[in-house]
DNA sequence: GAAAAGTTGAACTGCCCGGTTCATCTTTTC
DNA sequence: GAAAAGATGAACCGGGCAGTTCAACTTTTC
């Protein structure tokens, strides 16, 4: 991480530049962002940002792909231990729903979808920093817990790809079609805890 | 459905006007679709085609309200039947996969989240006629094979969205972000199988 | 068969936006 | 403190697109 690795950046203005873009991209999308805008947000002329970046397009891709790195390195921190299995889930199962319910999930999300014709390497891209990072986490917890007797999965892969997806029962819908009202704790917690029997009820051993 | 109900459709080419107009805009989106191309692949003037609707958004808005009215009906005719939950579950989930891997699905999903912002009226519409439907004839299932003693569910509602949430996992992902190649039958089988051997495993009753 | 209703194509307006240029100003560097 | 590097802003270009207009043409209607 020295100062000079980077052989795009140059000049003073650079993370303003980036922190101002993100700004205007996750408000108005790839399209709806206008350069000017941009320049504007980030405090910077027109000219000094076409001095970084020769389109937007290029910008574009250096901030979603910034962005993702970030939240994927400051997310990483909380790791599989040895409590219950009904534990251990429920507090997975809530940093999950933390994160799609977020502005910053949701943004994200929105923009790949959005997105994804003009930039496939974005989704991809994502998807790596992102919900694998989780999906690998959970099976290797997977392993863990099986060998201590506590869970019993043949398709790992599959039960972490179950147990995201039961997250998203309900509030996910609501959320990327707005249906219903603000989502409530009563709403969440009712989901987190539906996944959690759910999916016990499957893979769980008995006893 | 008699002839004359509709207040905005006047003059001969209307449906011409729609079908185009889908075809360009779940290709290129709403941003990306321009009206020139819609009314080229219409077959008809633009001058027509703003003699029928007053701006591209009322247009865009006609259209996507159609198709899923379309769609709607036209997937509305299968019916929960009294086989075993193992059979009519997998049905269920089959057509399910089926809608949202195909071309449609897909299409319609991505515009409702890229233009949620713009058009917040689409997602519901598209909800309301699409997944609101199917998760009304699940619940509805659920209460008769409850009543036969074959599941066992207090929260219908949420067993419902579980499901629906079980049988995108992997599968989705996969297909949002771009990952993996194209998916084979295999792939749907475990996924479907699977989802179906989780949500019994919670809510089926044993024997 | 003539009037009315509908359709056409093409040109035109106005706007917004991505990208460029440049003379001038500020900051860094030594 | 002067040269070099960076930043400025405002004007400008070119292109694409939504929406308008209109005189000529075709179809419907009675």
């Amino acid at each position: 991480m020295n100062a000079a690795n980077q052989e795009i950046k140059r000049g003073r203005k650079y993370g303003q530049v980036l922190n101002g873009a993100w700004e205007v991209f996750r408000r108005d999308g790839f399209e709806g962002a206008s350069v000017d805008d941009i320049a504007r947000e980030s405090g910077v002329s027109k000219a000094t940002l076409y001095s970084y970046f020769p389109d937007k397009r290029l910008l574009f891709l250096e901030v979603a792909k910034g962005e993702c790195c970030r939240q994927a390195t400051e997310s990483s921190d909380l790791i599989p231990c040895k409590a219950a299995p009904v534990t251990v889930l429920t507090g997975a199962a809530t940093r999950m729903v933390d994160f799609f319910l977020s502005d910053f999930g949701m943004r994200v999300f929105r923009i790949c979808v959005a997105e994804s014709d003009r930039f496939p390497e974005l989704g991809r891209e994502f998807y790596r920093n992102g919900p694998a990072l989780a999906r690998a986490r959970l099976v290797d917890y997977f392993h863990e817990a099986e060998a201590r007797g506590e869970l019993r999965i043949t398709d790992k892969d599959l039960a972490a790809d179950q147990f995201a997806e039961l997250c998203k029962a309900d509030l996910f819908s609501r959320l990327v079609f707005g249906i219903g009202g603000p989502i409530s704790a009563e709403d969440r917690a009712r989901v987190i805890t539906g996944a959690v029997e759910t999916f016990l009820a499957r893979y769980g051993v008995a006893g």
